[in-house]
DNA sequence: ATGGCCATTTGACATAGCGTCAAAGTCAAG
DNA sequence: CTTGACTTTGACGCTATGTCAAATGGCCAT
């Protein structure tokens, strides 16, 4: 029998632990001194204590190795275990792999640029909404710009405040450039069969912004013509992490559209979805 | 400004994370009602949630993101932070992939045997220890118990009790087997130049078990002649998860020897030096 | 204005697996 | 018998939130 410090150094784990475990119940020392409290373990209980570290170093909880020892459990009840934690153990490797590969993203932009870009990527899923939007072509950048104003004030005029969410745009990217297919309108705070007729022929329509599992974002101010920066770091970072775009961009109006045009301060998300790459 | 509900909606995190980073000082509200407590956050805030949300996903805890956040640090700091985390981050991911192999090599054993094994390798780390004990080469597996259970004795019966721990045997394998090449001796509770003389010319010299820094082990009952099959558990086990072994085995009896020869009960622990397979 | 229904507040407790510390009692060697 | 090493219980700490409860506040429809 020995005492619980040298039990403890025979096995490699501190005497905390075994005090812990005892507490859970997971291994009782052979005997506890009536008188002193003290507790006395058998080098019999080595096995059982090396149980409990192998099981756990396969990353059970200890709440779950508890059963597992004094149930005897069957060959196929613990391969099924194993085989669901290797599962979990694989997912989050890819997790960790995913982090390892954002780090040295990051990384690589502050050698190659010298700096830190200060726009912070973040991938989020998003829910699908209710939308309320026109779908246009357009031939110019003024042409977009003009549109989206027409669309925001006629918006900001019609749709009732409860109902109107954010302004939103969406891009398609017919891969022929120079023209835009775009969808503008409204997110809604709930489902709506209303329609909004703008500026002649021009009618926003109920239909649904779609759901996406992984978005890749970036927020950045309005103003200013740096959107295009702003699209180059969420392509770098794409490319640099091994994802692909996988549908048409977004832009969120994050600020209801105030004062004089030129947008002082507005903020507008940009959204790209993605899925890991081939 | 927004209340916190519609805040945390559209940075996708929740209330409860924007009153702790609130708490932490990480992102005070834009402003705060003086009479309900109630938090506003402006949209400009966006940038920021979102460089702690990033530089979380990178794997930094949220009390080292505030001063980042504030102190506008040198690309180079950032650099040399990230570097370390990568450095962390990949020594995790080996020791999750060990993982993923241990619980492999576990379901292959069981799918192999149609049972588990009952015998739970650890891996441990051994400090260097002091050693008394006689290099000796025997012929035959009986010459073997013979010059043990003699050590055993006298070791007993010779050395001090306080200073005197374990029984240990230092099995070099001179790979033309037939042979043994023993060291057979007692681990010292602290140094000593003691030397103790058995048998004729057989003395008991002081010397060191050097440290591991891996070493696989097992615990098996030192009765039976089962011992090959603790050996055979511990070499597929190296063998499945990618060692190789890297030293000496060591036999170190956990039980001083008591009672009559053939030991029962007693406990012996086998260990193997091991390195990652090349 | 009023009722009703969310949203929000603070505060507390919970999580996993121990590390660390404090005060007090025990054991063993010299 | 002393002294120093060891052990006991109990408590708090750690990370980054989730969850719950009681008490208000805000907002929409009447």
């Amino acid at each position: 029998m020995f005492r619980i410090g040298e039990f403890a150094q025979i096995a490699q784990v501190s005497g905390r632990q075994l005090r812990f475990y005892d507490q859970l119940g997971l291994l009782r020392p052979a005997h506890i001194d009536r008188q002193t409290g003290y507790r006395y373990y058998s080098i019999r209980q080595l096995p059982r204590l090396n149980s409990i570290l192998a099981l756990k170093e396969l990353g059970l909880s200890l709440e779950q190795i508890g059963p597992l020892l004094d149930r005897e459990l069957s060959p196929a009840e613990l391969r099924s275990m194993l085989t669901l934690k290797r599962a979990q153990l694989e997912r989050s490797l890819r997790e960790e792999e995913a982090r390892l590969r954002h780090i040295e993203s990051r990384i690589a932009q502050i050698d190659r640029d010298g700096k830190a870009d200060g726009l912070d990527v973040i991938v989020k899923s998003v829910p699908p909404t209710p939308f309320l939007a026109v779908n246009c072509t357009c031939d110019s950048m003024d042409e977009v710009v003009r549109m989206v104003r027409t669309v925001a004030e006629e918006g900001m005029r019609q749709i009732r405040p409860a109902l109107r969410d954010k302004l939103v745009v969406v891009a398609r990217n017919d891969a022929d450039s120079e023209r835009f297919d775009l969808d503008i309108g409204f997110s809604l705070t709930r489902p709506s069969n209303a329609s909004v007729r703008i500026a002649g022929d021009l009618v926003l329509r109920a239909t649904e912004l779609p759901d996406v599992e992984t978005m890749a974002t970036v927020v950045r101010p309005g103003t200013n013509a740096e959107s295009h920066t702003s699209f180059g770091t969420v392509g770098r970072w794409i490319e640099a992490n091994h994802y692909e775009i996988a549908g048409p961009c977004r832009e969120i109006f994050l600020e209801p559209i105030t004062g004089p045009p030129g947008f002082e301060g507005a903020m507008v998300e940009i959204q790209f979805p993605i899925r890991k790459a081939a």
